[in-house]
DNA sequence: CATGAATGAGAGTTCATTCAT
DNA sequence: TATGAATGAACTCTCATTCAT
């Protein structure tokens, strides 16, 4: 951010900045998103925007960063309850959650996956990536005394990378003969079978 | 597309244009392709460019199209073998194919992807969808006499647009700690154990 | 220049915009003159403007060129008469035709002058020093079997630079105390005495 | 200036503000100077640069008074010596001296020329050609007991203007093919050659 | 059919200036 | 008096699209 926000005033300020943002992504997509527009719906002018923000792509990263971490305090909130649970509770209580996160906002989230390879440079997207590779380190570690030695840093990477845009592209699209519950099932029990004839006897 | 090109020249007109197109996309992405470099690149004039294209999307579809058209043709010539051969080793058959489509052009399949979405309502895409269901069905009947009945409809979702998003962010993004084999040894693993296990005995 | 202009209209266009870059220059000075401005005062669309020039510096280059064109061309006129004439006359008559000139347009020349720095880096400013060096190298071998040799690098730059700045200024300005007349008498005496003092007996 | 500082802290704000200006036209020029960019190098905020210049315009004033008082005191220096001296010795001096005072800052003083124009409804301007006016009339009375009834005001006015732009375009285009030392020997050539002849015998 | 000059709304961004705190 | 957040008109420049030639 060009400026941190000093006085109490710019704090709001730049929140109203980044909620219009959401809001204009979700409506208008990204691409048709402007500064204007989003000066004008955060009651603030161009101006002030340019204060806070180096460009109109640092509002997409600030954006970005705060859907972020608004989804990784929700996973944080069952960690307690994921570490003690079986393979299939746990991925399923995940997917519930992302799916129940995606769906507040439906609109919003399917640009943010469209965008998501743009947004790439974006260390935030590096770090969730991270905490999911932590977060199923720790699972494997806790819930399997033994397992063979798969690649944790790849399976990571596919499991968190697929998901996420399996969810993002179902939501956008609704394709026809998928329920949602036939997603998280599905998925649930795609992943679960691989960690279970993972774990050594 | 606006006008079906009859004559000979007209086919060697949408050609160049598309042809230019994917190469300015790879170079620059969509979002900072013009009209005018198209036309400029292809040799030919906007006027003509907007004979034969509608407007500046059309030219994108047609595009994906071409691209689908390719990659459906090298996974049809594979039919044969695969169709003999077990979940692994179909599986892995798939992935390498399109992981080799995919190299020939990085840039370009990485834009293609990232548009996804805003490219969802052309015809194409759902085309495309439709192919993995149908060469997954296919492959099941052959291969397990019995099998427990799972959606396939959800599965083929699943597993064609999260292998999809997984390749193109590999190629754009090149984790470390993540490398190609590993990527396809780990999706072989994971998809291959899933129909092993779905297979009644 | 971004496209050299193929058709006859191209043609009409560009001296439009140079013509309306001129008048906006002389009434509002360069740093106020906007590109849409010169764009609707040359009849115009801003898109025109930038079909033929890459940015709002390239317009002021073009005007230059155009101006030191000009003023080169009368100079060019005088040269038979100048060429047998003594030093008084030669420099008297060129004093009075760039004063000529830049009376044609005080406002324009004085801005120019003003932006003379801010143009150093075009070409045709140095075209123009090169041109009053040759002609002057041409004068005096004419007129002085031998002077004593002094540095015509130099004198060159001194007198071209000085003279241009002295009546630019004298426009602008309008000093009390100062007249046409008089600025003219006592600038070609003051070269007119140096050249005579350097003719050897 | 809008409010004539009267305390010791105020004096230092300004000051501090001048210096800012001097510094950041020097680097970006005057054109690309803004009114945050001073008031942040000099450590205020720009409301109290506010507080003590009318507007951006009025601090670019106040530079140049700061300049042209500075150089006149170094030339008020020269002044017991010059009086004594011959035509070539005063000019000469006058020309280091202002050669020198220019080389301390090539960038600043380049662009105040460039903006000599714009800032020639400045009072100070005036009082340097009516200090040089000065001068060289105290001189001539000093030096010549009579000579040819020149127009004093014209040849001030083109001796002053006409060096101070060669010097200043020297300086920022250091043109191939002149030395500092040949400029300064010839304008010394020029100007005392003429002073000469004007001395009547 | 092809050309390419012309369009012009609208994009991102800047900055002198104000004024509530 | 000092602060610095806020303003918003105005700027440069872009590009999908049209249409006279």
């Amino acid at each position: 951010m060009k400026k941190a926000p000093i006085q109490e005033r710019s704090r709001q300020t730049v929140d109203a900045l980044i909620d219009a943002t959401a809001k204009t992504v979700a409506e208008l997509g990204w691409a048709n998103t402007t500064t204007n527009h989003i000066a004008e719906r955060a009651g603030v002018s161009v101006g002030s925007l340019y204060q806070y923000f180096e460009n109109r792509e640092e509002l997409f990263a600030a954006l970005i960063e705060r859907e972020i971490g608004a989804i990784t305090e929700r996973l944080d909130e069952q960690i307690p309850v994921l570490i003690k649970a079986d393979a299939t509770t746990a991925i399923r209580a995940v997917l519930e959650v992302a799916f129940a996160y995606f769906e507040t906002n439906e609109k919003l989230f399917t640009e943010l996956a469209s965008n998501w390879q743009a947004a790439g440079n974006i260390a935030f997207v590096d770090a969730f990536e991270t905490y999911m590779l932590d977060a199923m380190r720790t699972f494997m570690a806790q819930n399997y005394a033994a397992y063979e030695p798969i690649d944790l840093n790849a399976v990571s990477f596919i499991m968190s990378n697929g998901t996420m845009f399996v969810l993002t592209r179902f939501i956008s699209r609704k394709p026809k003969g998928v329920t949602k519950e036939s997603l998280i099932t599905h998925i649930t029990d795609l992943y679960s079978l691989y960690f279970e004839s993972k774990a050594r006897k």
